[in-house]
RNA sequence: GCCGAAGUAGCUCAGGGGUAGAGCAACGGUUUCGUAAACCGUAGGUCGUGAGUUCAAAUCUCAUCUUCGGCUCCA
């Protein structure tokens, strides 16, 4: 009999009979591995290589290095929740006999299977009676049976069960690579892996049901995806739905009502955002931030209007690509004349650049502008203030020779990553947006610059030490771009920061310097806005610090709570001592007790609140309480704010 | 734009064919208070909007607007 040499994650060998299966490997380890296990990633041998996950009951019949994977691992996790895709389906089937399956996989949090229902209505009482029966399915504890299948067999099956998304599904995989998986009664066109069994899946919570059009395109037509979670323990349900709860008190719209940050009218406009006076103030300080950055940047402030003739955008080649779905050209009583809303500032800029004739010498040239810009979004898109229909970029365009661009690249990097370590945003993806390749006339230019462009960006990461990923067809349609992504509350991500190089626009507005050849040549662009939009980085932003906004930050810095009306003059000379000092506040002088003076500064989130009452005005002091941290002690006012000076002060 | 759900007082929510409710906020008064909600009182709503069914609609039907969860899109 033969054997195979199995290599384990620390390196060591064994050998086991040919044949043998993960769920064998792992009883030889230890039982409580072989409880725990879920699935196992087989030929994981080299650490830049990423093995197969495959079934515990599948056979090894060859040398392998391989991992097992439990709950703790995401492969584990995966496996988990694909097999529960196909007990959800499952069950569906057993309580809808006839539904059409399209995909279903496992995703970050759970899965989703997407499936067509005819006419038949689902919503919250329908996945209420799916999320029972797979409950009593689960408890079957059904066997997962892998099962290599033919392609004409396979044709053959969802034919006759009338399933046109699997055909078409069974249309796109090659012959000899087709596995079918059953649990139960129910048989699926499955690549794997799954769990051995649907017993360990003990606590199940359908989420939603949502619309997704088959296989993404809106051509297509819609099918209903329902999104659930499960988990070996009811517990670990528990804690998650409590997670998301908690999730939810975070989340900017909540908490940008609640303080008084933004808000939005029906009749100003849907994804209008409307800056109360609270916001506005979180906003500007955002704004001198990121002015006195660009300041010591080398960039220059310009302004430019709020419109631009239809001609500028014809031009850039933005009202080819977007004309048709923006918010239409606005006429004058010259019927001829038409202007439109400006979805973006770089054509303004080019004009600025335009005004006189530029050398070399003068390069790079950095003009920056907070541009108001108005873009309409599609209603079902509209999100809060993370995506809006009017919003303000903290824009800048560096016009530079071809051989500035990575320098210049580098510099902006260095922007980005300087303004996310100083508002702590730590957990961000770096993204190289590329072209669709399968799709290139999507874009506009010559391939070589594109793929310059792409290098030069790539380059400039790299050359930063930045971790990037890579994906296709996330480009703009004039060139490639490196985007910062960040998360939400609830783990949506969203585009913060972004770097583009554009060969495109200069030259379709005949951008051109002269050279020390005394030539003309054409220079380069970098579009850039590190945080994106000042609306979707508020947004975020008050999501990851749950509206405890930093002192330089914070709308109000600090509350002055008089124990009693007796002390409301000396709170009063408290707080214009503190103005001359550029903080701001707020004296409360309600009839209320200290009590709830504090509570209602606390649960608006004031960072510091000074109480003064009898003892302070008798000493001339304050005494200081921190939000969240209570009492701090009684202090001078002079030395309060020394103390707490870099906290009130932009960061450097 | 598409699929699904929801809209009742400033906020959070109850009610569900027969006179529109609560808590908090607001306003008036009492109290003058030491580190997370004092007490009493007053006022506040065409039940998102428009049609329809009915003797009678917040409630049932339809349309529409907005919001929420996704899809698609994101210069």
């Amino acid at each position: 009999m033969s054997v195979v040499n199995i290599t384990l994650p620390d390196g060591s060998s064994r050998q086991y009979p040919a044949g043998v299966k993960g769920i064998e490997i792992a009883q030889s380890i230890s039982e409580g591995l072989a409880r725990n296990a879920l699935s196992i990633e087989v030929n994981a041998c080299l650490p830049d290589r990423q093995g197969e996950i495959w079934d515990l009951s599948r056979p090894i019949n060859t040398d392998a290095a391989i991992k097992i994977f439990t709950w703790n691992d995401k492969g584990g996790k995966y496996a988990f929740w694909h097999s529960s895709a196909h007990l959800f389906a499952e069950a569906l089937e057993a309580l809808y006999p006839g539904v059409k399956f399209g995909i279903g996989p496992p995703i970050e949090n759970g899965f989703y299977y997407d499936v067509d229902l005819g006419d038949r209505p689902f919503g919250d009482e329908e996945l209420a009676a799916v999320e029972k029966k797979m409950v009593e399915l689960a408890k079957a504890n059904s066997t997962f049976v892998r099962r290599d299948v033919s392609k004409k067999e396979a044709i053959d099956y969802f034919t006759k069960k009338g399933d046109e998304y699997k055909l078409e599904l069974i249309d796109g995989l090659a012959d000899g690579s087709i596995t079918f998986y059953q649990q139960g009664n129910f048989v699926d066109l499955c690549r794997g892996p799954h769990i051995p069994s649907t017993g360990p899946i003990k606590a199940i919570k359908l989420l939603s049901v949502a619309g997704a059009y088959w296989r993404g395109d809106e051509k297509n037509k819609m099918l209903k995806r329902i999104y659930g979670i499960t988990f070996p323990k009811q517990k670990e349900l528990d804690e998650y739905l409590h997670m998301l709860e908690e999730a939810k008190k975070r989340d900017h719209r909540k908490l940008g009502k609640e303080l008084e940050l933004f808000a939005f009218s029906e009749k100003v406009g849907m994804g209008l955002p409307l800056w109360l006076p609270k916001g506005t103030i979180l906003r500007e300080r955002l704004e001198q931030f990121m002015r006195r950055a660009q300041i010591r940047a080398g960039y220059d402030p310009v302004v430019t209007p709020h419109i631009g003739s239809k001609q500028l955008y014809v031009t850039s080649g933005h009202y080819e690509k977007y004309g048709k779905d923006s918010f239409q050209p606005i006429h004058t009583p010259d019927e001829s004349e038409e202007f439109l809303l400006k979805p973006m500032n770089c054509p303004h800029h080019c004009e600025i650049y335009k005004v006189k004739p530029r050398s070399y010498k003068d390069l790079p040239i950095r003009l920056a502008e907070f541009g108001t810009v108005y873009r309409y979004e599609q209603s079902g898109e509209l999100h809060g203030l993370t995506r809006v229909r009017g919003f303000t970029q903290d824009d800048a365009h560096i016009f530079c020779r071809p051989d500035q661009v990575k320098d210049e690249f580098i510099k902006v990097i260095d922007l980005v990553l300087f303004t996310f370590k100083s508002l702590g945003f730590e957990d961000y993806t770096a993204q190289v947006s590329l072209r669709d390749p399968e799709n290139k006339t999507k874009y506009i230019g010559e391939d070589a610059l594109w793929e310059r462009a792409e290098r030069e960006i790539q380059e400039a990461a790299d050359e930063r030490g930045l971790k990037t990923i890579a994906v296709f067809g996330e480009a703009a349609f004039y060139g490639p771009k490196l985007d910062f992504m960040v998360k939400d509350a609830l783990g949506r991500s969203w585009q913060l920061g972004t770097i583009q190089v554009d060969y495109q626009l200069p030259q379709r507005f005949e951008l051109e310097y002269i050279g020390s050849d005394n030539q003309k040549h054409t220079p380069v662009m970098i579009h850039r806005a590190p945080f994106g939009s000042m609306e979707r980085f508020v947004a975020v932003l008050i999501e990851h610090c749950a509206g405890n906004f930093p002192l330089w930050l914070a709308p109000e810095q600090i509350a002055v709570l008089p124990i009693s009306e007796r002390f409301n003059e000396y709170g009063q000379q408290v707080l214009d001592t503190l103005k001359n000092s550029d903080i701001r506040g707020f004296l409360d002088d309600r009839n209320e007790k200290i009590g709830r003076k504090i509570r209602d500064a606390e649960v608006n989130k004031v960072p510091f609140m000074l109480l003064v009452g009898e003892k302070e005005v008798a000493e001339g002091k304050v005494a200081v309480r921190k939000h969240g941290q209570g009492d701090q002690g009684v202090m001078d006012l002079k030395e309060f704010v020394e103390r707490f000076s870099r906290e009130f002060a932009l960061p450097a």
